[in-house]
DNA sequence: ACTTTTTATTAGCTACCTCTAAATATGTCT
DNA sequence: AGACATATTTAGAGGTAGCTAATAAAAAGT
């Protein structure tokens, strides 16, 4: 079984996909220098996990995206569970997942996937790869690039961030909640959307986490 | 945050405890070689944990001792958990919990343990040490002493040993049930027991495992 | 094209936890 | 008491994962 560190690594790596990812960034996203990630790197080259062209960066082989998706598979199965049995704050959801996501066998997750009937998407939306690694077509566009007045419905919210979490939530920009796209400030990136009766201002940034669907399906 | 290691160390010290703990023990307890606990044990010396007399053997300081018991707080909270939510094997739930036991943070404790209505029991009839390290006094004898042909309750099975567990489910030795012991072979320490309408053999191996209440209460 | 800045890698060190093999202490048996 | 067996510790080494400081490569600016 592959140690903590590793497993966050291939995550971070999927996180950061599918192009190759810059060290520097790596290493930002799991907070340690960038000299200790590219020692991983090198280990996870080695153990034929990652491919890695010096001075370019990083990505996944095939075994290592599937390792990868096992690790996402497990934090939104754990996710999915703490939220539907003991109901915890939606930030605090993330963070507890993030750590027990490393001890959970697969006994437990087949049990737990189970007891929650095999779902195919955590409360924030996001897809929970199968046991096989199997992700749906992703047919979602991001907010900040839907089209105009029209319709749409929001399907995934980021999950990693608790303050932008909750300011999501206070203005119910939640899964499953319609919006419409009413304009885009070319200057700054700033969207304005109708949501309900309200009318909102949306930075880029945040409008750049949240996937929408045009059609019903969620 | 003490290490996996660390938590490990001195749960076992605690469960083979409260004596000295020989080195030996101690290492076959964890799997590891004779040498690497004598090493850890230092360390842990060091750090205040343990206190150690070199070829005499090991043993919890207060602030050790509070520490094994946060691990087995979290431990049992998990196994009621789980019990509750998740329909396992009950030889399951300690694997799982013996896992997940180190990923635990404070504020998932408080709400497992809330969600439970802060139980002082597990599955197996262990208590729950409380939040500040609390156990209740306890009243409790071995099965393998009480005295003859008096009923008593059982309290506590062992949930360690797999196979163990199935046969004492198997023959309805579980916490709860009562029980009348009948008589003790001199010879090679077997107790008879008489269990509902049933009457059965028992090894003192296995009777020294479990607890029996004389009061009613459980 | 050359210099500067940014990014990435290497070198060398530390801590943690493990192991085997060798040395030492303790306990037991005669 | 002396010898043998058992338990414990020390010595020495390896793997993982982290760090800082120094070096090297790539990208950007003038």
């Amino acid at each position: 079984m592959d140690s903590v560190a590793v497993e966050n690594y291939l995550k971070s790596i999927w996180q950061l996909g599918p192009n190759d990812v810059a060290t520097l960034d790596l290493a930002q996203h799991l907070d340690v220098a960038p000299a200790s990630a590219t020692k991983m790197i090198q280990r996870l080259t080695e153990k034929g996990l990652v491919n890695h062209i010096p001075y370019r960066g990083a990505s996944l082989t095939s075994e290592g995206e599937r390792r990868a998706l096992s690790v996402v598979r497990r934090h939104r199965l754990l996710e999915t569970f703490l939220a539907q049995t003991l109901d915890l704050g939606s930030e605090q959801l993330h963070d507890e997942a993030e750590r027990l996501e490393h001890a959970l066998s697969n006994d437990l997750e087949k049990a737990i996937s189970n007891y929650l009937g095999n779902p195919e998407r955590d409360p924030h939306g996001h897809p929970i790869p199968g046991p096989n690694g199997e992700l749906p077509v992703d047919t979602e566009l991001l907010l900040s690039e839907c089209p105009l007045n029209k319709y749409v419905t929001i399907t995934q919210v980021p999950d990693r961030n608790a303050e932008m979490l909750t300011w999501l939530e206070q203005n119910e920009i939640v899964p499953g909640n319609r919006v419409k796209l009413v304009s885009k400030d070319s200057f700054d990136g700033g969207l304005t959307i109708e949501l309900g009766e309200r009318t909102m201002q949306i930075a880029e940034s945040v409008a750049k986490l949240v996937y929408v669907s045009k059609e019903d399906e969620i």
